[in-house]
Order: C-alpha cells, then sequence, then structure tokens
DNA sequence: CGCCAATGTGTACGGATGTTCTTATCGCAT
DNA sequence: ATGCGATAAGAACATCCGTACACATTGGCG
C-alpha cells in the first residue's frame, strides 16, 4: 500500500538534484561521493511543521513517517530526526501549530458578524467547505483521534474547544455555545463523510434553530 | 513505542503452548519439532473479527497488525491470513460487525423509550458511558476517521447514520433527528476527550432543548 | 582571520510488518 | 475406510520504518 507516495518521495528525492545552483566547480564530472550542496536555510523547522501537517492531512497519523514528512519538506531525512527529537514529538508540535493558525483563522471568520442571522450563515459556509476547509478538518479529527489515545495531546484539544465555545458565546450563553460547538463538529463530520452532500439550507436551519435558545429558565420543558 | 502491546503479544504467544491437552504420546520428550496440535474450529473466523474489534478500540487503525490481532484471538498468525486476504479487508469486515452490533443496541436502546423527557435521559446516559461504551465510542470514531480516507468505508458509515437518524426520528421530525445525531455525536466526542468530565444536567438539557423543536412550518424566527 | 558550535547530509542498523509458502492435519462426502 | 479439499500452523522474505551516527559545511564570534 502506499506505492504512490513512496513514488512521489523518491521522485520528489531525485528530482531535488539536478535544479539546484551547481557550484563553481562542476559536481557532475564526480559522480563519486556527489554530497549535496548544503543549504543555508533557517525556519527550516517550521518549513517541516508544515510539510507534518500536509503528510498529516493526506495520509493520516497513521501513515505519517519521517521520510514522507522530509520529502514532502524537500529537506534529507536526518534533517527532520535532527530538529525534532522524535516522530511523536514532530506530530504534537504540528499538531500545536494547526490549533494555532486554526484558532486565529476561526476567530478571524466570526470577528466581523454581528448578528446571529449572519452568523448562521458562515457557519453554515464553515459547515460546507471547500478544499481547503476539508483539509482542516480532516486534520482537527486526526488530532482528536490521536488526542483520543495520548493524553499527552489532551491539551491542544482542549484549547481548540475553549477557544472554539468562548468565540461562539459572543452570541449566545455559555452553554448554548458548548452545545452550538458540539453540534458544529457533528454536522462538519457528517458533511465529510456523506456520500450525498446534505442541503445547505437544512444545516443552515439546524444551526439557526440551535442559535435562538429558550432560555426557559426554570419552567423548562 | 508499544513495548506493553507487543510483550502481550510474545507471551500470549508463548503461554498456549503448556495448557493444551497434550497427545497420548507425551510430546514434551521430543522438542524438537514440536508441532502445536491442530484444533478443530470452526467461526474462527468470527473470533479473529472480534479480537480485532478489540485491537482496534486499543491501539487504534493505526498500531493493528496481523500479530497483535493473532495474539489477541489466540491463533497463529498464518490464521489471519488465511481468513482474510488482506489487513484491510480484516479491518473493513470488523468494521461492519461493529456497525452491525451497534446499530442493534442502540435500537435496542431506544426500544422501549416512549416519552421524549424518557429519551433525553437515555440519550445522557449515552453519552456519559462507562468503560464499555467508552471502547464503542473509540471504534466508532476509529471507523469514522478511516472511512474519511478510504471510501469503501463510506457505506458503513453511512449506513451507521441512517439507522442512528431513523431510530431518532420515531421521537422527533427527520430534520431535527439528523441534528440531534450530529449533536450526539459531537457531545461524545467531547465527552471522550474532556479533561474533566461535563455536568450530567448540562448534557441532559442540551438533549433536552433539541429534542422539543419549535416546529416553525413557515413563520420560522 | 580562525575557531567552533550549530546545522546540514548521507548512510547504517535493528526491528516490526504484510504477505507468501510449505507442510501437517483432520472433517467429511463418497 | 479412504481420499481430498479445506484449514491450521509455523517459518521465511522482502520492505519499510525510527533512530543513531559519522562526517561535511558554514555562520558568527573572538
Amino acid at each position: 500500500m502506499c506505492t504512490d507516495v513512496l513514488i512521489a518521495c523518491t521522485l520528489a528525492h531525485m528530482a531535488r538534484s539536478p535544479q539546484s545552483p551547481q557550484s563553481p566547480d562542476d559536481p557532475g564530472s564526480e559522480p563519486q561521493g556527489a554530497r549535496r550542496a548544503r543549504r543555508f536555510d533557517p525556519e527550516r523547522g517550521a518549513r517541516i511543521l508544515d510539510a507534518a501537517l500536509d503528510v498529516l492531512a493526506e495520509v493520516g497519523v497513521a501513515g505519517t513517517t519521517h521520510r514522507l514528512v522530509a520529502a514532502r519538506a524537500d529537506v534529507p531525512l536526518g534533517s527532520v530526526t535532527y530538529h525534532f527529537s522524535s516522530l511523536a514529538d514532530l506530530q504534537a508540535q504540528a499538531f500545536a501549530r494547526y490549533v494555532e493558525l486554526q484558532s486565529a483563522q476561526f476567530g478571524q471568520l466570526l470577528a466581523g458578524v454581528e448578528t446571529t442571522e449572519r452568523l448562521a450563515e458562515v457557519l453554515t459556509g464553515f459547515v460546507h467547505g471547500g478544499p481547503a476547509r476539508r483539509r482542516s478538518a480532516r486534520l482537527g479529527f486526526e488530532l482528536h483521534l490521536a488526542a483520543l489515545r495520548d493524553p499527552a495531546l489532551r491539551a491542544l484539544t482542549q484549547a481548540w474547544t475553549d477557544h472554539s465555545r468562548s468565540a461562539l458565546a459572543r452570541f449566545t450563553s455559555p452553554d448554548n455555545a458548548a452545545r452550538l460547538d458540539a453540534l458544529l463538529e457533528g454536522m462538519i463530520m457528517h458533511a465529510l463523510l456523506a456520500t450525498v452532500e446534505e442541503a445547505r439550507a437544512t444545516t443552515r436551519a439546524a444551526i439557526a434553530r440551535t442559535l435562538d435558545e429558550a432560555p426557559a429558565t426554570k419552567k423548562g420543558r
């Protein structure tokens, strides 16, 4: 399995050499011991993290390997193990970066929203997302599942949930914000998995109905 | 990583020999070529599937291997590859079995429920589940994530969602049943991941509020 | 200018895994 | 009873993976 990805890996590794600007002395004439030119590359760590997020989104936590990430970031294998003490460390830092980016993006999405009607509209667009949103959602669920198994990642999911709830709490009560958050999570998952896409109006109605709560302080029912 | 599981694997493999009823001729005197007695074991396939579900729940799709499942089912490695053409096939069939069992269990859970009040109570217990529920929920999310990556599994998640929605539709409109299903999914995930457990009353209130919909046939809002 | 610590790069190794294959065994139809 | 096909059992193989390591390079500081 995964042969295509491996091919891509190999190709990326091979493709790197020809396009690099060759040193004054022609290295092509001495194929033996042809060590690649060293590159000055600060913030290579950050680039590796981005590549790791790409790989995580594509093949999941299960399929993510040092070599895949290295190929994606266009760096040699040793560079990944140099910058990150272990594969788990790499994944954890990548997920941390993801939560950071995602929180900011979500906050920005809700920044200009004033009315609950507009909020419902925006959140509907959030659930039915384009390819970029799909990637994000995949990463999110990948993180959730990883956190389910590795308590060290719980802090990240907790932070993400807290941020999401508090961002939504600007429009409803905290309890209802939590409910809305759970609803969104479920709807996003279903949207990702559904063989036939749900009608936009339906999800919009579900969000809107959840949004205008009946406070029902005491006489609930 | 996973050393403990591997130890368990090895131990299970070693522990098998001494307890087996030995043949008339004492095999202990001839340690060389000591092949284990062949066991007559119909429905070994089903037992392997159960073992696979256990392993899936414990270590996830990522960590599930032929050898782990074989050790869990107390069968030799070759037996797993004999009954299932590939690891993906094994996982798919195991998940299919899971959906079957889970659908039945969920239907049975709602079977005796008549009032929406009682339903809210039952669903609350479903969200805050004991260890058995936790295992099921983990398997469910494991399946969801696997289906996210493997379209062949979509049929299973679709069946599960459809069944769940129709079971809930006995108490509300189909649209609201879908909304409630999404809410449950999200709340279950949050319950699994939360570092501090949510108050039971809160989730009950969230379910109850979602349950009594304002039909609002035309003049919504 | 000259060093050195940090960073880049390629390779090696032990181990785990999926899958295949050979051999042995036994239920069962004839 | 007797063959035979289905299944059990264990070993083997090629591959991939995480990590460690040895060596090369160079930016920046004295």
